[in-house]
This record gives C-alpha cells, structure tokens and sequence, in this order.
DNA sequence: CATGAATGAGGCTTCATTCAT
DNA sequence: AATGAATGAAGCCTCATTCAT
C-alpha cells in the first residue's frame, strides 16, 4: 500500500527530521510533519504504514546510505587499523556534519516505542558487521590479539562511538568531535593489541 | 510535600520497577503501579510529587545505592587497575542479580520523557566521577598513560559498559555477563596502558 | 487553532446550553456535551481551545447578539426615558423567550471557575456602556437630574434586573418577567427624575 | 453528631474566611483550612458535617450576626425612609470594614455549588424581609407609593446593594463604599416617593 | 476529643489514523 | 493522488471524607 519513493516520500523524511530535531520526539506530532513538508496529514498514509513507520524509515535512509558509503571507503583501506581510524572518522563526520540528524538519531529516536527501537536495532546490525569486519582482519593481520572476543570488542567499539557522540550532543557541540579521533583510536587499538602487554598478568 | 520516605515509597518504588520489567514504559500506568503495590493511586501522590518522580526517584534510589556502594568497596582496592576491574564486576553483578533493574534501568526508562531522562543523566554524574577517579588515580600511579584524556577514558567505559548491558539484555540474558570482565578489563588496561605500544606512531 | 466558526461550533455551543441547563454546571462534561452535540469528544477542541473556551463563546454568542440587538433597536428610540423602558422590556424578553439560557447565564455559568467568570465581565461591560449612555442622555435631555453619577445609577439598573431575573428562575419561572416592566421602568425614572416628573402617568 | 460551637468550631470557620479570601474557593481544600486553623483534617468533621456545612456556616454566622444588628438598629429608626438610609449605612459598613468577608460573601461562595448556594439563599431571605419591613412601613407612612409591589421593590433594593458591593470589591475596593450612600438613597427614596419628595434635600 | 494517613472516583485533553470528497 | 475534518480511546491527578490509633 504505502509507495515508499518519491518526491513526497523524502519531503517527509525531511520534514520529520526537522521537526523531530527542533521540538522532539514527544512534539512531533503527525501533524506537525505533514506542515513542515508541506503536504496533508493522510497524505502521509499513502508513503507510509503509519508514523512508525516514518521513524524507522527516517533511520533507515539516513544511516542507510552512511552505512553504505562507510562500506565502500573502508573497502579502500588496506590495514585493518587504518579502517579502524577511517571508521572512527566516518562516524563523526557524519554526525558533525549534521546536527540534527544526529540529534535525532542519537537522542530523539531512543525516546520512542518499542517497535521503532526494533527497527533501528535492525538497521544497526549491518553496522555492527562493519565493525566486527575490521577487528576480524585486524586479528588476520596479526595486529589484533588473536583471543579477542569479536563480539565484547565490537560493542566497546561501537559504546564508545555511541557514548563519545552522545555525550558531544549533550554538551551541546561546543567542542570538535575530530579532535577526539586520535586518542580513541589509540584506546582501540592499544586495547585490542597483539603486543606483549598484559597489564593485568 | 510529598515524603519521600517510608515503607510504601519502597513498596512503590518496587511495584514501579515491576511493572515496567513486565509491562514495559509504555504500559506502566500508575493504576497499574498502585495495584502492584497494594496503596491507592491517590497514596502514590502522597509520597511522590508526580509520576515522574517515582520513575526519577526510582533510578535514583537502585543507581543511588549502587554508586555508594561502589565508592565504599572501590576504596578498599589499592591500585587503579584492579579497582577498574571491581567497577566492571560490580557493575555487571548488580545488574546480572536483578534482570527486572536492568531491563528498567537500560531499555525501559530510556524512552521516557526528557524531565525523567534529565533526573536519570544527573544521578549517573556520580557514576562518571566514580570513573574518572579511576582513571585519575591510574595516571598518578603510572600504569595509565600521562596523556591520556580523562573524559574521552571515561566514556570509551562507561560507552563499554552500558552497550554490553544493553546487548545482554536484548539477546534476553542468554550468557553471563561476568564472563566478560577479564576481557574488557584487558582491552580498558591495554587501552590506557603507559607501556610500549603505540600502535598509531 | 479552534475554528470558531460553522454548523459544529453552533451545535457544540447550544448542546452546552441544553446540557448545563438540564444537569447543571458541575454536572457539565465535555463528553455529555458532544454527546448532545452529535459530535466526538475530540471534535470540540477543533473549534474550542478547551471547555472554558467553550463556555466563554456560549455566553459571548448569545450575550453578543443580544447586545447588538439592543443597540440597533435602541437606536430607533427617540427619548432616553423610552429607551430605557426599551432597554428592561429586551432584557426580560431575551431571558423570558429562553429559559434555558436564563438558567445557563444567570445561575449555573456563575458557578464557573475565575477564567470563565473573567471572560464573562469582559462580555459584561458592552452592556454596562449601553446602560450608561441611556443615563447620560436622559442627563443631557435634561429628564433625569444633572448630578447623577453615572456609575453608581448603571448599578442600580443592572443590579436591579439582574436580580429580577435571578429571582424569577429561582422561583421556577412561575410569573411573568414582562409583567414587571412598568413598575420597574417607573422605579428608576423616579428615582433619576430631575422633578416630579411621573414619566409612566 | 457535629458540634456546631466551641472555640474550634469558630477557629475553622474564621480559617476558611482567611484561606477562601486569600486563595479562593477553588483553591480552599479542606486541608488547606484545617492547617490554617492548626487542626487536623478530620477534626473539622467533628464541627460540621462537610465541607458544604462550613461554608454554609460561614455565611450564616457572619451574615446572621449582621442580619440581627441590622434588626436591632433599624428598631431604632423612627421613619421609612431613616431606616432606608440606616440599611443602606450597615450593609456597606460590614462589608467595607472587613474586605476578606466582602470577597468571601460577595464573590468567592457565589462559585459553591448547589447545595451552598441554597444554604446562602435561605439565610438571605431574612434580609430580604427586613428590606420588606421598610417598604411596607414607608408605605404605612404614606411616603411611598400605595401601589408599590414589595417584592419587586426589594429586589431593587437588595440588586443594587449587592451590585454595588461586588463592583466595589472587583475594582479593588478603590474608592469608599460609604461615599455613595446618599446618591443611592435618593435613588431609592424618589423611585418610590408618592410623589417628588426629595428626601435628601 | 483529636489525629492524619489512606482512600478512589471521576474528567479534560491529545493525537494517530480514517475516509468522504 | 491528495486532502483535512472528524474520530474516540486512554490516563494522570485531586481532594473530600473516613477510621484506626
């Protein structure tokens, strides 16, 4: 039923991610976003299941298309600690570059109900596979300790990504996410190391 | 005027934790919390000023509890990596002992509204100092790197820690959570580590 | 944001009058309301802010009507002396030919809460200033004496039929208010006389 | 079973006065009261019935208080038209020397529901009959009218008053009530003067 | 006599969704 | 395809009154 594509389609999108950003998850209301896009509310029925379906869609283009693109330029990347550093990169650009979505993203959307934060945890996963990507080369290539457990290192990885932007948000971006790549990428990789270092024996 | 104390504000306190594990935020009606707790609704008025505050004064009250008695065994521990180490076990025990907090604490009160999330991220400003003394104290001795940035340390662990959770919790409890504080101690300690390497040089 | 316009705002606005006229202001739900109305709960708040929205309108429509109605014919009176018997015979008119309405503004609307009743003095003060320019031309026609002040002789007129009006429902309609005109227009064209002057004779 | 005297019985009723005065009678809950008259909730019940009874109980001791003065003051007015201008003199006194008693009375118990307000009612009739006293003795005398109706003639009487007092007390008891007890008097007197006495002359 | 903690019924309002045009 | 007026379910909170102490 819902047609999915279209102008209209991405002026909700759109639309939603504006209002969403500006007055948040608990005032954005249907109406709202119909006005903000500048089409009626039932108009919004006939792209989308229902507003669910709007959050998660919203979500799923957004990180989407930067999944996507992260896919292609770390394909670009010879060593698994240079795509390490690249991912780090891509995940801030992304939400540096645009304020709102990361507010919506990182903040907003983890207000709403639980059929929306299954939608996104879905779109997620193709996100955690990136990542167990680049520790599972990294542990080929011999600069990952060779006992790392992908998936405890996947979500220190991706926690602290997730923690590090949303902390940014709260602080009210007053300060460079880029200028916090270098250190985190040597937590990372320092952490996750082949090397002698065993702190704890 | 409300008195915040009592043998109902805990019975009300536990009905509410209850209540929202097995009917989740949007479901927990304060009808439904005052049933559970065997009071009138109108009682709940009498020792909370709204429902808000029984969801803030919740996590205030398990998180609250917890933070002391982290700060209270923390200082019993001499060096700063085996008192990283106490803060993951005690982090996971408390939340692997009582599954019902923890889908509460992690998943549940999440999607409340941004009055409850601003009570929830001021009581976890206690937890991050707690952190920070960690790392600060590991600086000082030595075993963590000199320039290392507390803030950035602080939320690579509490990023780490809370996804772990989290995921634990989504994947409905299936492993134990104590099995991972070996290695995510290894990966914070290597991570910090003032030794060799320096895998970005 | 509310219309306050069309067939449903008429309907909702009379269905109130039906509704507190029949079960009292206290017993004056929105719900009964647009029951009456043959509408939706939701659908009185397209066209009212809320319910004391709704009560302020009924009593600025029929109030407002009222006193246009009562300027225009009061218009077409030569003398102030006639314009008053004019003013006291549409004010017992108006409330006598609907009971219902007499009921709503002179009893049960009083009851409202401090918004409602500050909306209603607001609508009150249009017919004060019809009241006062009867005095001062029946001072300028030299009818009624030079030294009157104006305020405390409109008192006197509005507080007189306001309490023969009041009086008349409480004791269930059971005379006729236009029976009493004469005897009251003679009260106050005595009582503001310049002389002797018997108007009525 | 309720006491209806004592030196608590008078503390309640003289708190509700102060709470109503102040806060209004939408916002004068029966703790509020019983706080105020520093006793418990529940001891209000062992002086009246509820809480229509105390504001029933108000009007009716502060009113019969002055109603029985009045009585006893006119008794010592010789003619119709002293008597008026005593009446006039006592109703603006009481309520001019107590401004919380002129709120209470005039504006805020007016807001009560059915039950007060017939409570109100009956306690006013007694005034209303020593309004009829005057009227009928002034005609006895032959100073008023022969074919003036009482009751239309108290109403007028007794609408003025309270209009006046209620206009005094919404304009913030700006100018003396006192003041404009001879215009009114004269009003009176000449709207129903057998002729064109002029009594104030 | 006095207390005050506990009770629980009751209503205004929002907003996602539909469907006649 | 597009509109937007209409729907109606659902819940937080207040406060007069009671009764065990």
């Amino acid at each position: 039923m819902a047609k999915r594509t279209g102008e209209k389609y991405e002026a909700i999108i759109d639309a939603a991610t504006r209002v969403i950003a500006e007055y948040g998850y608990h005032n954005a209301q249907v109406s709202k976003i119909a006005r903000e896009a500048k089409v009626a509310d039932g108009t919004i029925y006939l792209y989308f299941e229902n507003k669910d379906d709007v959050l998660i869609s919203l979500f799923s283009e957004k990180m989407g298309a930067f999944i996507s693109r992260a896919e292609e330029e770390l394909a670009q990347v010879d060593s698994a600690v240079d795509q390490l550093y690249k991912l780090i990169c891509l995940h801030f650009e992304h939400l540096e570059k645009d304020h709102q979505l990361a507010i919506v993203t990182q903040i907003e959307l983890r207000q709403s109900n639980p059929e929306v934060r299954k939608g996104i945890g879905e779109i997620l996963k193709r996100y955690l596979d990136v990542i167990d990507g680049i520790v599972e080369k990294g542990m080929r290539e011999g600069v990952f300790r060779q006992d790392l457990d992908v998936r405890i290192t996947r979500r220190m990885i991706f926690g602290t990504l997730d923690e590090t932007v949303t902390s940014w948000i709260m602080k009210d971006h007053k300060y460079r996410l880029m200028d916090q790549v270098d250190e985190l990428h040597r937590l990372f990789v320092n952490g996750m190391g082949s090397q002698r270092n065993d702190a704890n024996a």
